[in-house]
DNA sequence: GGGACCATGTAAATAGTTACATGATTAA
DNA sequence: TTAATCATGTAACTATTTACATGGTCCC
């Protein structure tokens, strides 16, 4: 009954009421690099919290169009500090780029440095995004003091990042140089 | 029909015949850092296969106890050339760690500070299989010359366990430091 | 004899993606 | 006026985990 999905939301709302539409837009940014949601799951679990008790949803105001909001209950407050007392579960990745690495016998070189090439202007973005919320962060107050624990999130994203960018420089260079043909 | 299960497998597969068994075995030594599967996706997974005619259910000898292999049919064989020249799906990660430390509103820091120990301990594991895969590697001979495409992916798991773990002395010493309380 | 690990599997529940549908608003 | 983006949702499918069950083998 708290799948991953109920619990980023709970965080979220923590800090302030937001829509559905919200919660996507800031997990895909402030998340993006270890962590992702979709629409098909976001809404149909807010409404299912909803029955839960777990949030609470506001009444609409003229100003926030079609947009419903909503906010955070005591008992999901209380939800989402029993979840911080238990241990992290084992971390799930999937990059398939590195599957098609392992696995490209024989196949044309020219086809893994043009996977290599999106992920590298993946991540150089990932990195460009982390940067602009970093420096967000910097010129707002920090009323909950939580800044610094979001500082190191953001820094686990930067040191990430750049050794994916550093490994990108470094296979690319190598797979072009044992490649200079004709 | 071409699942990322599927997909592995017929990459294993392609090398040389293995059992389900097996399978699992490589995947949560080899593609650790990048890649899991569990035996409730790769039994089923196998057995739709070999109806679709990618695997071959090898007959048993008395030496491999109950032990049933599959090898790779053409077919398979096909599928994975048709999957190579796929642009790789965006990469999914899920770290419920950054999840903790980004909504740890004044929750003990203790806490927090085990979680990240015990996510650094996993990960000197983590370099410490890579590199004797790695070593490993070097010493068998290298008949589909594909060993230079699987350091490269080796060269991938040290350069971000060693980015996990640098960020991990950082935090901790962090965190510890803002702590030296009574 | 017992514990660790080899080995295969299924059922049920849960999780998650994708494609589709709909309509409003904003800015060029 | 038209494209982009805001905004919400559902249905169908696909993927994935987890818990359970079973029995063999190897080594101490």
């Amino acid at each position: 009954m708290n799948s991953k999905t109920h619990i980023v939301i709970l965080g979220l709302l923590s800090e302030e009421p937001l829509s559905g539409y919200d919660i996507k837009k800031l997990i895909d940014i402030r998340f993006r690099f270890f962590w992702s949601e979709s629409y098909g799951q976001i809404y149909p679990t807010l409404k299912k919290m909803v029955n839960e008790g777990l949030v609470k949803a506001l009444s609409q105001t003229k100003d926030n169009r079609g947009k419903q909001r909503y906010e955070i209950t005591s008992l999901g407050r209380k939800t989402l500090t029993l979840w911080q007392a238990q241990e992290p579960e084992k971390e799930s990745l999937r990059l398939e780029l590195f599957l098609k690495m392992y696995f490209s016998l024989g196949s044309n070189p020219h086809i893994l440095i043009n996977y290599i090439k999106s992920f590298q202007s993946s991540h150089t973005q990932d990195l460009m995004i982390l940067n602009s919320f970093k420096k967000e962060l910097s010129s707002i107050p920090d009323p909950y003091q939580n800044h610094q624990n979001i500082l190191s999130v953001i820094e686990f994203g930067v040191k990430t990042n750049t050794a994916y960018l550093q490994w990108c420089q470094e296979t690319l260079s190598q797979l072009e140089g044992s490649h200079e043909s004709r």
